[in-house]
DNA sequence: CGTATAGTTGATTAGTATCAACGCTAGTGG
DNA sequence: CCACTAGCGTTGATACTAATCAACTATACG
């Protein structure tokens, strides 16, 4: 079901950074999968053939960095399975997490310049890889293949304007429950429950989302906590109690 | 040189607000300047004429809002002189401007639902409009446009990115010495000196862009202005003086 | 010229960051 | 299988940036 592990060392991350696992292998279940929701969806299946012919896939180990902030853009990359992280770095080291990333999500599009952001797996990832100029050469042949990343690319748009809004204008505690609800809803459009999300991602990555600190988002966890609104029952796992609370919440009715 | 005014009141914002003025007009010679850098550009001139043809043109008077955030999205616009804002409003009031738009920039698009922000003139503006559905049988013949509009978007998205970072992770100075230098980069790019650049939005839209309040924001003009490293010679107006520093300041060398 | 609005400056407060310590969990090796 | 250890997460005390509240000044407009 899951491609074989690339042949890189897994106790040497450097090692593990060095290349992306070039594997050439048969359509896989997961992508088949995947192929609904991500940006092969609604291609014929003779198209999407042709599409399949120009990727490879790779699994790669959790803490993968997959291409740096300024790399040249060589290849537009699908999750399969796992999640990732897309962030900027400032010079002195600040992070700004920029988005996260799972089954069916698209990353990777840079038109003129390098990539703008750096790509990295926050749990273990498969993801499969398209040659940009195989891509681009593909695109001018299936122009619905082209609209449908352009819808893409206005979505995720919208998406960084939302998060805009969220950055600049809401508190922690509205910051936390947007990102808690936005997680369940996302959940929810892979077909997964709404309610037990998956939180695999570290406080520390949570806080770069949400342009807080690590402490900040751990005392607004247990405030929520405290109000009934959530609950963690495992370690990388929320529950959502109340989504009303938190709807009501992330729009600022803030019930101290 | 400039379309006539369109009929309506001046003096009652309301009226203002009611209907876009739907003026059917020849090619003006401003549109053919910003053609250039607009996402007409690159096409030839057949084409472009085609393009054309399915636009119209109006003159607006400041705080005139063109669509609101919800909206069905029927229309796509191009700047062709003036200076607009885009923004998001919270329940509340709350409210995050996502982008100001000048000459040759694009704003409206939008795939499923409506459009995802509000878009109001700052100053007197003029704008092309083109409708959604002409548009988008035209990129059908013209796939020069469509991935024409498609490179904007991820440009569009490369810059929110970018600001998500500001409004996550900058300190007020840093906020503030970053937006000047956009500015000043973005009137080079128009063919505009890079230094007294045009400031033509209020200390309210300033702040709403950056995450922060207007006495943070006359502040820090201040706080720059007494390090020597801009001018305010006119309202409405700023000197860049030191762009090194500016530079700096931007990605957190604070000078204290 | 007078008034309304936008912008500046000052005093105080509040929200989040920072610094610091502690507890828990998961992974490791005996 | 269990003890050990490193890293992650939580909690507390304090500091600091930017928000808020308030007054004043400058600018634009009628």
């Amino acid at each position: 079901m899951v491609v074989p592990m690339p042949p890189f060392d897994f106790g040497d991350p450097k090692a593990a950074e060095r290349d992306f696992p070039d594997i050439q292998s048969p359509p896989c279940r997961t992508c088949d999968v995947v192929r609904e929701i991500a940006f092969c969806a609604d291609l014929g299946g003779d198209d999407f053939r042709r599409l399949a012919s120009v990727r490879c896939h790779a699994q790669l180990p959790a803490g993968f960095t997959i291409f740096r902030e300024g790399d040249a853009a060589e290849h537009v990359y699908s999750v399969s399975r796992g999640a990732m992280k897309l962030y900027k770095l400032m010079s002195d080291g600040r992070r700004q997490i920029i988005g996260f990333l799972f089954a069916g999500d698209m990353f990777g599009l840079a038109f003129d310049s390098g990539y703008a952001y750096t790509a990295e797996t926050v749990i273990p990832t498969q993801v499969c890889r398209f040659g940009y100029r195989k891509l681009d050469m593909l695109m001018d042949e299936l122009p619905q293949l082209e609209r449908r990343i352009f819808a893409k690319a206005v979505r995720d748009l919208a998406a960084a304007q939302e998060q805009m809004l969220l950055l600049g204008r809401k508190t922690a505690k509205e910051k936390v429950a947007t990102f808690l609800l936005t997680l369940s809803q996302r959940a929810q459009q892979r077909g997964l429950p709404a309610s037990p999300v998956g939180l695999p991602m570290s406080r520390a990555d949570i806080a770069d989302y949400l342009g807080l600190t690590i402490e900040t988002v751990s005392r607004t966890f247990t405030q929520l906590r405290r109000d009934g609104a959530i609950e963690l029952p495992a370690t990388g796992h929320v529950a959502l109690l109340d989504v009303v609370m938190l709807e009501a919440l992330a729009e600022g009715a803030d019930c101290h």
